[in-house]
DNA sequence: TCACGATTATTAGTGTACTAACTAATTGAT
DNA sequence: ATCAATTAGTTAGTACACTAATAATCGTGA
């Protein structure tokens, strides 16, 4: 039992913890997005653009720290469902920019209801998951050195 | 209304955080895992079994808190790569039994070096990595209230 | 023994997520 | 004014991960 192995396990541990962490959040929350008709993915996209919009898809795919060829598939998904809208920019016709339909900003009425049921399936409380978000920093965001 | 808003907000964090750190750990060990031929998923299914085979496909998926249905095509690539072997189990036809080829076996030595290089890019060290599979246990693994 | 339900693995279909290669538009330099 | 380089999005192709439906096998009880 070498210093190698040793760290072979604890490598295992904690990649098996997050990788399955990371799973069973999106199971957790897949009964209580489903009747909202969103996905996991989508609800994080639905809260970005809640929280600022309209916004280019660049911009967008910076803050979820998501390639743009991830996000904009999800989007026009968004845009078939009628919650979002997608028209290029005037000044820059590169420019795609991401808005809200009246449809889309009124969902987010019934999203204010979440946490609240995440909280009571899981058992967990503010505190705890404050602590789970601090402790994930270093892991979390757009890493830099991964970028090119 | 304000209490509201402040949990979907600590409700964003958690869940961002916690699936961009999933998925920047798979792109950390990506470049690392690539001379070895491994994807992340493909790593784990091999340490599990470094840690004991044969076994069978459905103790493999529930070790690793994954479906069955997952776990199957991604079993047949690394019998397709010559890592792993598929075999009926003779008592119970229905069982098939997961085995290391010695090409698999022998892979083990690159992988010890793994966790290492994973410390060196990252910056992490030993007591970090605790802590941070420790704050992850309350969602680790298989969690039972999603069975069914 | 034969039919039935349970168990085990696979297939089909949807939805991310990545890389690499591509199109289209803008900017900058001759 | 034109051509090269850059930037913004999209498309193609691979790989997970889930659900639901299917197939194959086993065990048991009538």
């Amino acid at each position: 039992m070498s210093d190698e192995e040793d760290l072979l396990k604890l490598d295992n541990q904690v990649c098996f913890a997050l990788v399955t962490a990371a799973r069973n959040v999106v199971s957790i929350y897949r009964p209580i997005l489903e009747p909202l008709g969103l996905t996991h993915p989508q609800y994080l996209v639905m809260l970005a653009l809640w929280e600022q919009s309209p916004r280019s898809l660049g911009e967008l795919a910076e803050e979820l720290a998501m390639e743009p060829a991830t996000l904009s598939p999800l989007v026009k998904r968004l845009e078939g469902q009628g919650r979002v809208t997608r028209t290029r920019r005037l000044e820059d016709e590169r420019v795609l920019d991401i808005g809200l339909t009246p449809q889309g900003r009124a969902l987010r009425q019934q999203a204010l209801e979440v946490p609240r049921r995440i909280m009571a399936v899981t058992g967990l409380g503010i505190e705890q998951l404050k602590d789970l978000r601090d402790g994930l920093q270093p892991f979390a965001g757009r890493m830099p050195h991964l970028a090119g």
